[in-house]
Parts: structure tokens; sequence; C-alpha cells
DNA sequence: AACGTACTGTAAAGCTTATGTAAAGGTGAT
DNA sequence: ATCACCTTTACATAAGCTTTACAGTACGTT
């Protein structure tokens, strides 16, 4: 699973969008940070020292995860981590800026999920958070259960993912399978490419991007090696769909 | 109707720019995507440095769309886009020269919404103007759920660009279902060329232009193969109208 | 009624851009 | 280091928008 997965859950379930809680005190980022994950689809928090940001923390509202600091004044990204463990188990993704102690970093094992060295671009970003996200999914099993699919003789089951096309079981890949099933739950709906974009691989379309059209070529060649007709429309200049055979 | 047009534009394939920001010590430069947006319809500003720009920028005048260059006296544009982005989301498409600091735009890769390198042409500066402009565009509308129509027996469906007459499928090309949708939207009601060339095409209705009669030709001979009666009423001089049938 | 003009219908050609996909390249996980 | 997978590149193809060309039509003028 990847960092849509939370989303994906969220959305079988309950329409409530993932929420991600940053504390820096470096308000330039932290202004970028926030218009970026919003721009994902992302309830963003913003606190700008470690006290605020620990409190919000342990506020009672629910963060899918934090981005934490550091360096910060007052009280550390350490000390945040430190308190917050006491009671909370939500992912951290630690934020060290260059000449951060590495040492300390290193030897510390304080239940951060990750550490992201500044300055990152937004792919490392994304790569750490699905990485975390992957994690913490694995180990929390216990919370909603999410709906088998049956759409037009394919056959989507979250909790083992396995994708079977006229009974006959597929081998997708964990994109493959999130880009099949947000097509699934929107059946017979247009799903545009940066909807897609946003939501399974967690950026922006950007122009000249062709991934999601490799990726749904290869679920393409994956279904009509089993199943002849057709199972996903193009809807050019807008995205796809996902065909219902029910016209 | 102002609705309608808000509605149909989230829908829209092509978006029509209205004013533009260009921030760019190349005097050359600015000139030449001045004159070539300019020649587009869009109204154009343009600064010539840093600080200048900024000002502009925050001044108040809404802007849809700022180029902004990286490698700028007094101000560079990490600077403009940095104080930029503490009180404005105003899309930002950044021009970067090779031989700018690379470690600086990876770190601060998230504060704009794209980035183009120099130099570059026409083709490729549209293409991200457009995959910018439709992102933003996506999440100011992005939740609107637009109403399925149906009119003197024609079906149309958006949110599965569906369109049936008579109860039979067909395949309409984006376009061509937007027209329709405008007229049907406007049912019994003049709908002039003008409007929806600015509507649907996305630019001025210009002299000796014909497409709109080809795509609205194009329609009719569709619904021709389906229905028998008229649907689509020319308006000599003004342009077509919805037959509403009660009439 | 005949004529002229401007507009419209539409087939066909031209042109631009989006898409399909193989192959190469890159990246994180193991 | 290897693997699995995601992304980018490159090119052929298809889709569809626009232009061209010409025939037909409305409508006012003579």
């Amino acid at each position: 699973m990847n960092l849509a997965a939370k989303e994906f859950n969220s959305m079988s379930s309950d329409f409530h969008l993932q929420s991600v809680l940053v504390i820096d005190d470096d308000h330039e980022l932290t202004e970028m940070l926030s218009a970026y994950l919003s721009g994902m689809g992302y309830q963003v928090q913003v606190k700008n020292d470690g006290e605020e940001g620990l409190s919000e923390a342990i506020s009672g509202r629910h963060y899918d995860l934090i981005l934490l600091d550091v360096m910060m004044p007052k009280m550390d990204g350490f000390d945040v981590l430190k308190k917050l463990r006491a009671s909370h188990s939500t992912p951290v993704l630690m934020l060290t800026a260059r000449g951060d102690d590495y040492d300390r970093i290193l030897g510390l094992e304080m239940g951060a999920d990750d550490y992201l060295p500044k300055p990152f671009n937004h792919r490392e970003l994304v790569a750490r958070i699905k990485a975390i996200v992957r994690r913490h999914n694995l180990s929390a099993t216990g919370g909603a259960v999410e709906q088998d699919l049956f759409v037009n003789g394919i056959f989507l089951s979250p909790s083992s993912q396995l994708a079977k096309v006229d009974d006959v079981e597929l081998t997708l890949t964990t994109t493959e399978f999130l880009i099949l099933r947000l097509l699934m739950l929107n059946a017979a709906q247009r799903v545009t490419k940066e909807e897609i974009s946003l939501k399974i691989l967690g950026k922006p379309l950007q122009a000249f991007d062709r991934s999601i059209d490799m990726h749904v070529s290869n679920l393409r060649k994956k279904m009509s090696a089993v199943a002849v007709d057709e199972k996903i429309k193009t809807i050019r200049g807008v995205g796809y769909m996902l065909i219902t055979g029910t016209h």
C-alpha cells in the first residue's frame, strides 16, 4: 500500500481526508508544505513551535501523520517526540537539517518512523510518507474493513489485495490495484487523470507526465489476457472510465 | 447563467486565462512573452525585477498565473515566491535557466506549481500553463456535482459524459458534449456562436471561423442517426437553439 | 421574379495533440 | 547487489479540432 491507501480506506467507509500535522519553526517551509499537501487533498495543520505542536498532537484530534522538525526553539523535535510517544503512536516523520546532530539521530531509537534530511524535494517527501503509511497500516489491521468490489466481471478484494477477472486471478502491482479500485469505485463515471494522480500517486499531474497512461496500459494488458471485452474506456483529454456493461 | 458557466467550466478541457503576470529581468524575453500571451487574448502585466514583481503580485490585483524567473538582481525568484506564498496561493510557473542553483530548486520544489527550464518553446510553455490551470480549477470546483439533464428526448449525464437520444447511447467528443450541454442548459433560448466559442472553445469567435458550425453539424448528424425530429434549430446570423418540443 | 449578398451545411483535407506502448532509466526495498 | 516496480523516453497511431471548398439557403433589393 502506498500514500493513497489511507485515503482510499476512508473513501469506502467515510469521506474524510487524511490529515497531517506539520511542526516546524521555519515559516517559509511550513507555508510550502501546507500549500503542497493541501494541493494533494490533505487537511493540513501547522504549528510553528514545539510546545504548540505537541499540544496539538495530543489534543485529541486525530492525525494520520506528523511531520516534525528537529531544530526548534523552546522544545526541540526529540522532546516533542518523547512526550508524544508517552500516549500516542501516530506516525512521525522527522525533518532534520544538515548540521543536526546525526549521532543523536542515529543513536536514539525514540519511535520516529523515518528521518528526512533537508533540503528535500517533493518526490522524497512523498516516498517517505508512502513508506510510513504502508508500515503503519500493516500493523494497524483492526480498522475499518473494506468492501470487496465486483463490477463487470472484475472482482477486487482490498483486504487481500486480490484481483480476479472472470474468476482468473491477476497479479497486479499496488498502484495498478489502487487505480483499478478507484475506477471501480467510480464505475461508469469519468475519473480524471488529475484525480488519479493526486489520489493514487500522491502528486499533482505534471505536463507531459505519462505514468498514469502506463499504469492503465499495463492494467489493460493484464486484463485483456483473461477477458476479451474492454473494461477501461479512454475519455480523451479527460481521463478514464470503467465500463459497467449495463448500457 | 453565471452558475451554469461556472459549472461548465469545471468540465471544460480548455480554460481561458484572464491575466498573467510576468516577472523577469530579461527585457527581450518579457517582450516576447507579452506579445505572445497578449496575442492569445490574455491580459499581460510585466515587471522586470523581483521587488516590483512581488509588490505587483500582492498589490490586490488578481492574477490567474505568475511566470517567475529565478535569476534576477536584488530579489531572486525564490525570495519572491517565498514572500508571495505567505499570503497568496496564485499559481506560479518558475522559469529556470541552466546553471541555476539546482539544490535550491530541489529544496524549494514544492513552492511553485511547476518549473520550466530556459530556453523553452511556445508549445512547452502552453502545455505547462494548461496543466497548472487545469489543476487549479480542479481543486476549486472539485466537489461540485453536476446535474443530469433531460430535454426533448435527449439525456445528458456529465459524470459519465454519456449522451442518450431516445434511449440510444451516442458517442460524442468532449467538445460536442459540451456544446450540447450548453444548448440544453439554455433550452428554447438562443445561444450565440460568440457565446459558444468563448465558453466551450475558450477563444473569441473569429471571422470566417466555421468550427462551431462543424461541431453542430456533427452533433446533428449523430443525433439524426437515432431520432428523426430536429433537435437543434439554426438562428441565422445569431447562433443555435435547442428545440424543446413543447412549442 | 430575378438578382446579389451574406450566411449556413457539410464533405474532405490538414493539422495538432492525446494516447498506446515498448523499451530504457531510475529508485526504494530486500 | 538484485529485484520489483514506477517513471521517463520515444515514436507510431489515433482522435478530433479546424480550415478549406463548394453547394445550398435565406433574405433584402431592384
